[in-house]
DNA sequence: CCCTTGCTAGTCAAACTTGACTACATGCTC
DNA sequence: GAGCATGTAGTCAAGTTTGACTAGCAAGGG
């Protein structure tokens, strides 16, 4: 599954109410559409689908004060409380290798009391090291790693990103065991979301990080 | 783009000749259903695409020899052996932090000679760099990184997991510096696929390393 | 006053992906 | 020798993603 209902959710949430192109918005002021499929198509398509799925509700709304069509709000049902966090946990948990869907769960992780967030990604550095026995137990034959011929630099790469990733995961639970940042059972949030009047500093037309990612 | 189109291309070009079941065999025989989208779906919607595009030829073929329907028989055509080429390229050189593509190039790079494959992952390891280089620029606003709370997090791992694959690519490129394995200019290839008549080891209902990619 | 540019808000067709399903044949068991 | 699992080869509908496109309105220039 990709990242993108996560992020629509997450975007409709901080908003507590917005319409389509509000989530397009935020979305591009967090730079997705260039780390995760977060393009137009795809962000009309999630909230559709999910409003059918009820975990969104569509409040249908006159036009738009600014020009262009008529928008729908939507606001998440109870339902879309609980998809919300359910995603967010499992996206902190898994190991997935694309990065897309650990980058959203990162910038959400702060929805969950702090003591959560550090027991999700404890269990996410303990399946980082299973999977990684697992890819050492499997692909290495019985006559040797030379039999592999260059195919066992695929595994070589493996271990090699499971280890990394581990070792980066184990940084941030020290630094969020040292009271690192603001979550939700500890008073004001971070503000990352656009303001209705406020300019995109990260407009369309220049280059950000996430390019050609 | 996903590897998807790179893995069928290569697939038959290993054989020669072959029919969807078979490339379907191989991704298995790889693994690639675990670490890449290949399920059979894609696999014979891939084939037929790059067959109306010119890609592959398709020869229709009588009854299977072993039960089951029909099949149909694919040749990668020039156009074809220049897109798997392109597409080989292309997947050597981009940094796109999403493992399915690197690994499919990983597995081909033998099919390129070895000062091009070498001088491929240099390029890469200097996009790596650029790329490192634009995230540190663009996300850290004037007024010091607090500023971004939790989010800075964020950049931080991006730093580090470009850091850590520009680490390992660079390693690599020193072993083929070095003499390791045997590339296209150099005579006899590593063999990865399934004959005709080889038992398949990986076959279905096991798990394999890419469990839970 | 007209015309271009740009922003708002979203739609659409085409391509791709997913997971379940079909149909045929063989081998094995009871 | 009837049924049943297994292997072969592939199809299909539903869902998702992509990139290009539409259409309304406002601001500004000449």
């Amino acid at each position: 599954m990709s990242a993108i209902r996560l992020l629509v959710l997450g975007a409709v949430r901080m908003h507590g109410r917005a319409h389509g192109y509000q989530v397009r918005n935020d979305l591009e002021y967090w730079g997705a559409h260039e780390w995760s499929n977060a393009k137009p198509g795809s962000i009309y398509h999630a909230l559709k689908q999910m409003a059918k799925q009820g975990l969104l509700h569509a409040h249908e709304i006159a036009p738009s004060t600014a020009g262009g069509p008529p928008r729908t709000e939507y606001e998440l049902t109870d339902a879309g409380t609980e998809e919300y966090f359910t995603l967010l946990r499992d996206a902190l948990v898994t190991y997935d290798q694309r990065g897309d869907v650990k980058t959203a769960a990162l910038g959400f992780m702060v929805d969950l009391p702090r003591a959560e967030a550090v027991t999700l990604l404890k269990e996410r550095t303990r399946r980082i090291e299973e999977w990684r026995a697992s890819v050492v137990a499997h692909y290495v034959p019985e006559d040797g790693p030379e039999r592999l011929g260059h195919i066992g630099e695929i595994m070589n790469m493996w271990v090699h990103t499971a280890d990394s990733e581990r070792d980066w995961t184990s940084e941030l639970i020290e630094r969020l065991e040292d009271g690192a940042y603001t979550f939700a059972d500890e008073g004001d949030p971070f503000i990352g979301v656009l303001a209705e009047d406020e300019e995109n500093p990260y407009a369309t037309g220049q280059s950000h990080p996430g390019d050609a990612l």
